[in-house]
DNA sequence: CAAGATTGATGGCTCAATCTTC
DNA sequence: GAAGATTGAGCCATCAATCTTG
């Protein structure tokens, strides 16, 4: 190995099979989702988003929160979607610099076409395999990561201050 | 819910999480690297699969086996990666359409000054705060996927000819 | 024809800069 | 000045087409 303190057999395996099964399973749904409905995955999850909010619309930055996305990748994803007719904005009476995101008759069409062969897909390679002691164990594992995430960025932001105001 | 048999509760928890802390791992991983060694992971995991070869150096379609890279992918990359010197294409005299792919000096010590930081937040946000079961759930659970996944693309291949010679 | 590899086009992501409205 | 959003540049991934050698 390459460097001075690298991980265990078993984590190397256990970071490589991570990393594997991420990588198979977004490019194997990516091309069925394309193939089949002509969508992305992430067009998948923008519409999904759209299709369950009360209006079926949303404020481009409550989008971007559900997503997780920056506010850049989104409005370029919305660009692109827009040329394709799946989405539309429309203006905001209350709020003079926000914009709404709204899905198109094409969108919410093209999207109940797509679901549920995506449903079918994600059922089928993951879950239906998954008894409840590794469903259970895979959140807690993923949502305990999430956390040190989390609680490591907060350390960043708030270190530098905390440092000059101990000085 | 849109689409009409979609996921249990504990399911959509539980794969939201996994698409999350996937795209949280690498964008943090991504962006740390980038400011502290100007590398981006795909940089790094070339860099670690030519730095553990014998003489340094990998014909293009073993690399590609390693990474699990589409050829053309890999052949991008090693342009960009070229083109700032961090590995360098040589002939293969034994066959005459294959290339060798090898670490410049330049290329091993930007890996070797990368290494330590990286594999270091690896540790600590993913396997130090992970018991030994855990670790071996996670395994298990990934490779089982990957075992479906595997089949069910093997499927797909014979499917076709098998239906045309019941016929 | 198959295998190894490259290329060009297109769509997608990130970063920094910008614009407008609050 | 901060929040909501957009833009342009540059890097990355995928697909289809291509080229060369076995």
């Amino acid at each position: 190995m390459t460097s001075p303190q690298w991980l265990t057999d078993d984590e190397q395996h256990a970071w490589r099979s991570f990393l594997l099964v991420h990588a198979r399973l977004s490019s194997r749904m990516n091309r069925d989702l394309q193939r089949s409905a002509g969508l992305s995955l992430a067009d998948y999850d923008v519409m999904v988003n759209l299709a369950d909010a009360p209006e079926g619309k949303l404020r481009a930055f409550e989008l971007g929160d559900a997503l997780q996305w920056e506010q850049s990748r989104l409005s370029h994803h919305l660009a692109r979607m827009h040329r394709r007719d799946l989405v539309r904005r429309e203006h905001c009476p209350d709020d003079g610099r926000g914009a709404f995101v709204v899905l198109t008759d094409t969108g919410r069409e093209r999207l109940v076409a797509a679901a549920p062969a995506h449903v079918a897909s994600v059922r089928q390679l993951v879950f239906d395999g998954l008894d409840e002691g590794s469903l259970r164990a895979l959140t807690t594992l993923c949502d305990d990561v999430l956390a040190r995430l989390e609680d490591d960025a907060a350390e960043r932001d708030v270190a530098p201050l905390a440092t000059t105001a101990r000085t």
